[in-house]
DNA sequence: TTCAAAATCACCCGAAAGTATGACCAAAAT
DNA sequence: ATTTTGGTCATACTTTCGGGTGATTTTGAA
């Protein structure tokens, strides 16, 4: 840490040495008069005391302020319903036709396939191919894995 | 800063006091050795090094690095589970007891009531009671508007 | 301790869901 | 011109789901 610091400011350093220097020459000069009142000891305190403290202003001074940066997640929820984008990569990959994906989003909605027959306007069994033929593309069982699953992806809201 | 240092740090000042004391009692007991050959200067300046030392070494040492706090908005999706607080209120309004909870939660995942039953360690017909009462609760006909439903009103992720 | 709610299980039956297969037609791609 | 693909529909069959009813046991709170 102090060597890093003498290392780098360069000014500094002629800075502090020039001010040692002449508080060198000060302290020849007063040396004579203040030594024969045999007060050597208060004279050495007052200089380390002085020492010290410029020491410490040196530091605060010249050092760059340490900075500790505290990084907080914030989380941001995303609002479904403003702002729903479809998955497009995962629905280009499930290659799921016009008919099967408007299959699947109404039964994500919980319609039977008798009232999805009805509002498509085709028939039960229809559906039932439909759903059918979904449910092997998505790998899937059962219509509540395939709603979970497009979900999951992304594909419905 | 100086001042914060000094009043906060009762510790530090009296361990800086007791060196400098330490310190100053060494110098008295070497004076008059040293002083005689007439070395005062570099006596002095030793001491003056030494304190400035000291107080750049303390100054490190003791200052408090500034905090800085970022705030980094993180992105989370709905299906993020982690962060999934459950909308207490409205399952308070259902009066879902604990295993009706448990089986609306298995069903969204898309099992079917035979798997439910497997993962609950009881019958086919239990879970069959169970998922019979959850529909009564929610007003709806089909598991797959329990799903709907429960997603809507955020009690299952 | 007592009592109500919760949890468990069973049986029956009809409805819905899902499988398998085949067929027809139209539009698009080759 | 032929093949492919998507959409439509149907039949037959199996499985699952859901309603209705009733019963026993557990459990938690008054």
């Amino acid at each position: 840490m102090t060597s890093r610091l003498f290392t780098k400011n360069k000014r500094v350093i002629l800075y502090g040495a020039a001010l040692a220097v002449l508080l060198f020459l000060l302290k020849w000069l007063e040396f004579h008069f203040i030594i024969i009142n045999n007060a050597y000891e208060v004279y050495i305190g007052a200089i380390a005391l002085f020492f010290t403290l410029l020491g410490i202003w040196l530091a605060l001074k010249l050092t760059k302020p340490k900075v500790q940066t505290i990084v907080v997640e914030k989380p941001v929820y995303i609002n479904d319903v403003s702002g729903f984008s479809p998955n497009l990569r995962e629905l280009e990959r499930l290659n799921l036709s016009r008919r099967e994906l408007e299959v699947l989003e109404l039964m994500a909605e919980g319609l039977s396939n008798q009232e999805i027959s009805a509002r498509l306007f085709v028939s039960l069994n229809t559906i039932k191919t439909h759903s059918s033929n979904l449910f092997d593309k998505m790998e899937v069982k059962r219509r509540t894995q395939a709603i979970e699953m497009a979900k999951r992806l992304c594909i419905i809201p």
